[in-house]
DNA sequence: AAGGGCTTCAACCGCGTCATA
DNA sequence: CTATGACGCGGTTGAAGCCCT
C-alpha cells in the first residue's frame, strides 16, 4: 500500500514550463504569496500543474533572488568543504550560498565540481605516494603511510545512506565525501583534535579520528602531509568547523557580506579552531562537533565523558 | 553536413519529517 | 496517541544543446 499521490498525474500538465505558466505562477506568488499551501496554489493561480511542481519551479527558478551559473571560487570552496564534512545535504550547503538552490548546487557538484575533486584527489594521491617514499625509512612516517593505505570504509559511517549505484556520475556515495575530505587535511584540525574531532578525517590524515584520545596521541607524532597542489587554493586546509561554527554559535559576522568566507588567507583559516577554543568552552565545541556527525556520536560522547548521549536539543537543529 | 556521444540542468519521484486535527 | 496531509529533501531521469569525428 503506497502513499496517495499528491495530485492526479493524468490530469495535470508535466514537463517543461512555458513562459505563460511562469508568468502566472510568478505574478500569483508575488501578489498573494504561497499561502502556506502549495497543493491548493495551482488551482488558485489558474495553473494546471501539480502543487509540488509549482513549488519546485518557484524555489529553483522563479524566485527573484536566484543566481544561475557562474559559481565563484569561493562558492566552490564552500561546497567542497561542506560536502567533505556533511556529505550530500544539499539544502544545508545551499543555505550557506546566498541565491543558490539545493538543486542547483547538487547539479553543479554532480556535473562539474565532483570531476574537479576527483582530478585533484588523484593529484594528491600521487603527491602522497612520493611523500611516503621520502619518509618510508623513518618511524615518524609509518603511521601516515599506514593511514594513507587504509581502506576508505573507515569513514563509511559518515554517510549511512546506501545510495543506489545505478548512476556512477550522480550518486553521492560515502567514499566520495570521505575521499574528498581527505584531499585537504588540516594540521589544525588535528592539533585541535580533542575539541574538534572530525569523523571523516582519513586517508591523508595520520589516522581516522574515531576517538578524540587517538587523535590527540596521533597529533603528537603527526607528520604534516603534503600541501594541496599549487594553484588549488579552494578549500585548502579548512576544517568545516572553521566556517560553520561561527554561524551556529550566533556569530553575526558569518558569512561576510562581500568578503572571503575563509578569512584573509590560509593562515586565518588554520587559526580559526584555536581561536574558537579561546572563545568557547571545550564542552560546547565538542557538542557542536557532534552535531556535524550525528551518525557517530556515541564514541565521541563516551570518550568525552559526557553524561548524555546526545547534544542538547536545539543546538544543531539544522543539521540533524 | 550528419550523427553519435557527452554534458547540462530542469523536472520528477518517492520517502522522511513535521504539523495538526 | 494516532492518522492524515503537506512540505522538504535527496536521488534520478530525460530532453535539449554542445562537441567531436
Amino acid at each position: 500500500m503506497g502513499r496517495a499521490p499528491c495530485c492526479d498525474k493524468t490530469s495535470v500538465k508535466r514537463g517543461p514550463w512555458s513562459p505563460e505558466e511562469d508568468d502566472l505562477l510568478r505574478s500569483y506568488v508575488q501578489n498573494h504569496g504561497t499561502g502556506g499551501n502549495w497543493i491548493a496554489l495551482p488551482h488558485k493561480a489558474g495553473l494546471n500543474r501539480c502543487g509540488k511542481s509549482c513549488r519546485l519551479r518557484w524555489l529553483n527558478y522563479l524566485r527573484p533572488d536566484i543566481k544561475h551559473g557562474g559559481y565563484t571560487e569561493q562558492e566552490d570552496r564552500v561546497i567542497c568543504s561542506l560536502y567533505s564534512s556533511i556529505g550530500s545535504r544539499w539544502s544545508i550547503i545551499a543555505s550557506k550560498l546566498p541565491g543558490r538552490t539545493d538543486n542547483d548546487v547538487k547539479n553543479y557538484w554532480n556535473t562539474k565540481l565532483k570531476k574537479k575533486a576527483i582530478a585533484m584527489q588523484q593529484q594528491q594521491q600521487q603527491q602522497q605516494e612520493y611523500y611516503q617514499q621520502q619518509h618510508s625509512s623513518g618511524g615518524r612516517g609509518r603511521r601516515a603511510a599506514a593511514a594513507a593505505a587504509a581502506p576508505r570504509s573507515q569513514c563509511a559511517s559518515v554517510q549511512p545512506s546506501p545510495a543506489s549505484a545505478s548512476s556512477a556520475v550522480t550518486t553521492a556515495s560515502a567514499s566520495d565525501a570521505c575521499s574528498f575530505g581527505a584531499m585537504y587535511p588540516s594540521p589544525s584540525a588535528l592539533q585541535a583534535a580533542p575539541v574538534l574531532a572530525r569523523y571523516d578525517s582519513t586517508a591523508a590524515a595520520p589516522a581516522p579520528l574515531s576517538l578524540p584520545q587517538q587523535a590527540s596521541s596521533l597529533a603528537a607524532e603527526f607528520v604534516p602531509p603534503a600541501p594541496p597542489p599549487v594553484g588549488a587554493s579552494w578549500a585548502g586546509g579548512l576544517p568545516l568547523d572553521d566556517m560553520f561554527l561561527p554561524e551556529l554559535l550566533g556569530d553575526s559576522e558569518f558569512p561576510p557580506g562581500d568578503g572571503d568566507f575563509f578569512g584573509a588567507g590560509a593562515g586565518a583559516g588554520l587559526l580559526a579552531p584555536l581561536l574558537l577554543q579561546d572563545r568557547f568552552p571545550a564542552a560546547s565545541l565538542q557538542e557542536l562537533s557532534a552535531c556535524y556527525f550525528p551518525n557517530a556520536p556515541a564514541e565521541m560522547w563516551a570518550a568525552a565523558d559526557h553524561a548524555h548521549a546526545k547534544p542538547p536539543a536545539g543546538l544543531c537543529h539544522s543539521l540533524t
